[in-house]
This record gives C-alpha cells, structure tokens and sequence, in this order.
DNA sequence: AACATTCTGTTGCGTATGCAACAAATTTAA
DNA sequence: TTAAATTTGTTGCATACGCAACAGAATGTT
C-alpha cells in the first residue's frame, strides 16, 4: 500500500491534503487494490457502479460498444487519473459504459458512499472531487466539439489543434493510436487514413505513427 | 426575491435543505437576478466565468459557433436547472461556449467562489452540486453516445428512445424544434427532414412538428 | 528468432448526407 | 388581423464517407 501512496499525492483528487491527512482518510476508506492485464474489462456495460477508480499504473479505457460491435471510445485514462467517479456518484444501476485495460494496470477503487459518509474530514476531497468532475465536464464539452465538426477534416483539425495546444509545440504525440482515433473521432479508420494522407499532400500536416506536427492555419481559424 | 425561494426549493441544487437554511445560505451567496428576452446572450464565447446561473423561469440555449457561424446546441436548461456550473467551478478564463435566451427568462446568478467560502453551512449544497455535476457529465456521455450514431437513422432512432424512454410512454413531445434538433445531434436539417420523412413512410414514426410516437423496435435493439 | 497480432496505408464501390434553393405551413410580433 | 419571421417539407446535385478487402509495416509474445 505504501508505494501507492506517492502515487495518490500526485493524485489531483489528495491536493491540498497532506501525508498524513491523505493516509489517515485512505484507511477509514478502505480502498481495494487490483491489478489487470491488457484487454480485460473492469466494468461491463450494464453492471451496477458504487466505486469508483484511481489509475495506479497503465491505462484504462472508457468504451461504448453497440448492438453490432461498433466500439466508440469515450475517454482515456492514465495514471493518478480517475474513471467512473460520474456513475459512482450518481449511483447509476445499469453503467452505460464498458472499462477496459489499455496498458497493464493496477487500479485503485473506492466506495463513494463511504466518502459521502466520511463528513468533515473528507471534505477537501468533495471540494477535489467536485474540480474534476467540472473538469470533466469540460473535457466532454471539447470532445463534443470535436465530433460536432461536419466533415473528417474538421474533425481532425479540432483534435489535432488541441493536442497541439496541451504539448505547446508544433511537433506532438497524439496519446491513441489511429485505429483508436478514428473509434474516439466516431469515424470510419480507412476514411480518416484517407483524409490524412490527403492533408500530408497538401502540406497540412506531417506524422507518422502517434507523432504529428501541424501547419499554423493562416488566418488562426483553429486557434 | 421572496417569490423566487419557492422556485429555488425545487432545485434539486438546495434539496435536503430547510427553507430558512436555503434563505440564509442564499444571503451569504448574495445572488443577482436579471430578466432577459429572447434572443439575449447571458454568456458570450470568449468571456470568463465566476458564476453560474440557475433558470428561475424561461429556458436557455448552450450553444457553440464555429466561424463559418455553423451553430451547435450542446445544452437545453429549463426551470431550476443550472447551466455554467462547470464553468464557474473550473474557473475556466474563456468560455468555450455562449448561453442565449431560448424563451424570454429570469436567471440567478451565483458566484462560485462565495459558495466554496461559504464552509461548512454550505456543506450540503456542495454536496448536491457534486451529485448534479455528476448527471449532467452522464447526460454528456449520452449526447455523445447520439452523436456517436454512424447515421442519421441511427442518431435519431437513439435521441428519439431516450425522449420516449423519460416520457414513459410511446407518444411524447420534445423540447426542441426540428431545426434546433438538427443542430442539437450535428446534423443537417433538411437531410433530417428527409431521413424522417422515410422513417414514417416505412411507419416506423409519426410525428406532427415536436410530437412524436414510435415504434417499438423489434428485437429490442434499442431499448 | 519465429510467429502472431495489431496497426497503417491504399483503393473501388455505392450511397448517405451536406448543401442550396424554394414552397408551404406554422408561429410570433405589431 | 396582417404582416413578418420562423419552421417544416421537398428535391437535384455532387461528393465525402462508410465499408470491405488486402498488403506491408510495426509491435508484441513465446
């Protein structure tokens, strides 16, 4: 349990708190501690959600699949990160969404019912709770302008000039792979191949793999 | 103001609280409310936001422009729901969407600082704020899982469930025009109009203007 | 090192859909 | 009650896109 401790300090859900604040609150939550391999589902579409989790390591990915195998990719997240917090919190009985392990991982749950319970000590953490979950908030809001766009090219352009502004820099490394881009974009993979190649052509952007460089569009239309 | 408690009591924003409790914790908020017709942008893209805002009466439009003026709906808010809450609590310094007038409202403004000030008596509120943060981040996960629909039958076949499924009953009438529906699921309005328009030849709907009846799908694919 | 799996790149085909443009119906405002 | 504005319905056209199928590259596994 130890070693994840300096984990869950990076955690933005313990900032504020210190050490021993965050350890004495972790013990009276009796959090679980798992590890998964590759592909293996954490939560299955359709189950009850109580806990929520803590990416220790890895990744995780959160999943949508419909009635024909269809797989959209709704987030991704990393380590100190949290998934299912939303349905946890609000009690949902049939999740509508799947968790599924990107990279090896081990994960951390906690029941929210307990923090709800745990009263004044664990209110830094509801305060913590409540900046992610706006957060996240946001984060689907841009995702929603993402796949607002008519067209792949927008499409891309809106993903790609995000990425573009989180690293700072011209040159990035996009955190997906295009096969799942194109599930995160709803988008048809072929298609968006297509589209890119396009773009490389007229001199939009260059990549290869999961390292993009983007052209400043004149005019700052995207910026 | 007094008139407005009543309003307010029923946002599930003061729920479990007495309505002296809601009085006084409102004092110390020290609210403003502002009338506006219809057509009227309470937010403008661009701007920062330190408050949210509660709909006392009227209903507003979250919505987002892209430059070619290409409008979006993210959000629809009616009486006592919230809109910029999320916003407000991630202080986030350029909005990334507008809110405009749907039907001529009265709105309550809230700043956010001044509640997370407000301690321990607004223990409860914060409490109920995380919980509505959560729904409405799971609202966003279901507009995202229309959107995510690879046609224009599938999109509506899935907004149009979901409408049926909270009316609890096969004839319902939703809160939008067909045109604001259109940009409500990014979709072309009239390449709507015509899928429609198949989908009640092959009788699988019918509908006049916002009310609308569907079939059950067979197989229950969709439910 | 050998094999299996996953990812990227490319192409032909058919069609769903965006767009523009207009008429008719309905709602809102004066 | 009229006029104005908005919404709904329809259609022709061009094409962007989804789909299927396959080859080569890259990555992971034993």
């Amino acid at each position: 349990m130890q070693k994840y401790i300096e984990i869950l300090k990076q955690s933005p859900l313990f900032e504020g708190m210190k050490g021993e604040e965050t350890e004495g609150l972790l013990f009276s939550l009796n959090p679980k501690i798992k590890k998964y391999k590759k592909g293996v589902f954490i939560i299955m579409a359709g189950a009850p959600v109580r806990e929520f989790g803590i990416v220790l390591s890895g990744s995780v990915l959160v999943i949508k699949e419909d009635m024909r195998g269809l797989r959209s990719i709704i987030a991704q997240c990393g380590p100190s990160e949290m998934f299912a917090e939303a349905l946890a919190c609000a009690q949902v009985e049939r999740s509508p969404v799947s968790v599924v392990v990107d990279e090896n991982a081990e994960i951390m749950f906690i029941n929210f019912e307990s923090v709800m319970r745990a009263g004044q000590r664990a209110a830094r953490l509801i305060k913590n709770m409540l900046m992610l979950l706006a957060r996240k908030n946001i984060f689907l809001n841009s995702k929603l302008e993402h796949v607002s766009k008519r067209n792949i090219r927008e499409k891309l352009l809106s993903y790609l000039m995000e990425q573009r502004r989180r690293a700072g820099r011209a040159e990035f490394e996009i955190p997906l792979t295009q096969t799942d881009l194109a599930d995160f974009l709803f988008i048809d993979r072929s298609a968006m191949a297509r589209e890119l190649a396009k773009m490389r052509s007229e001199r939009l952007v260059t990549f290869t793999g999961r390292k993009f460089a983007i052209k400043n569009i004149k005019g700052g239309k995207y910026e």
